[in-house]
DNA sequence: GTACAGATAAACT
DNA sequence: GTTTATCTGTACA
């Protein structure tokens, strides 16, 4: 008889690779919370890569400082970050420690604990909050989002993602997606870089014109 | 469907 | 004092 293959929390060896491709790899595989209130959890279905002090977009094209620490510390740590006075952004530290680099999840098909995302959306988002519920495919397409929905904060920023309470696992019953690759969101300088990945098709990505754009799987300079 | 203003605070210069 | 890897409501087509 089969026997389903477990899922289990990506080693580090995952993240000590080439960040496109990282980035790429991480497409289909399940984000995993888990929090005093509840678990949370969602598949990625998009991605961004930041690549060194040479990418004008990556926080570390500044330097080494008390923010970009992480980046330069060992892969798979969270990288976490405050945003615009309001949000959070999570990103996977990948690379060698020194040289800084990392994936930003951008989005996810909320899994587990709906009702958890929705509670937690619904308490920071009073516009909503006039009966009518977050739709399933809106808790979570957009970095802000889902660091929202999963309750992650700059409390997190360095934990360990390979285990407990926060991890990412491969999704072994879930067919591989089929990405596609565009400029990345929300910056005004290296757009010239293909680096963000979606599932394609997903109806759980970020809204974006760029969803539109496509391109072949771009190379490290 | 697209376009824009405003909210709001940490980190950096 | 300036910048920011965002989101939301409102306005308009």
């Amino acid at each position: 008889m089969t026997r389903a293959r477990e899922a289990r929390p990506l080693p580090r060896a995952a993240y000590e690779r080439e960040t496109l491709a990282v980035a790429h790899d991480l497409l289909g595989c399940r984000l995993v919370h888990d929090a005093p209130e509840g678990r949370t959890s969602g598949r990625i279905v998009e991605v961004e890569a930041y690549h060194g002090e040479d990418d004008p977009a990556c926080h570390a094209a500044a330097g080494l400082t008390a923010r970009t620490a992480p980046l330069y510390g060992p892969p798979g740590h969270a990288y976490v970050y405050f945003i615009y006075g309001m949000y959070h952004c999570v990103n996977v530290v990948t690379r060698d420690e020194g040289l800084p680099s990392a994936v930003l999840i951008r989005a996810l098909e909320p899994l587990e604990g709906l009702d958890l995302m929705r509670r937690r959306r619904a308490a920071r988002a009073p516009g909503r909050g006039n009966g009518v519920a977050i739709p399933h495919r809106a808790l979570c397409d957009g970095p802000g989002k889902l660091s929202v929905a999963l309750g992650l904060t700059l409390a997190h920023n360095r934990l360990d993602v390979t285990g407990p309470p926060l991890w990412i696992e491969s999704d072994p019953g879930h067919p591989d997606p089929e990405v596609v690759w565009t400029p990345r969101v929300g910056i005004t300088v290296g757009t010239e870089r293909f680096w963000r990945c979606i599932a394609k098709g997903s109806p759980f990505v970020s809204r974006s014109p760029l969803n539109r754009e496509i391109a072949p799987r771009p190379v490290l300079r």
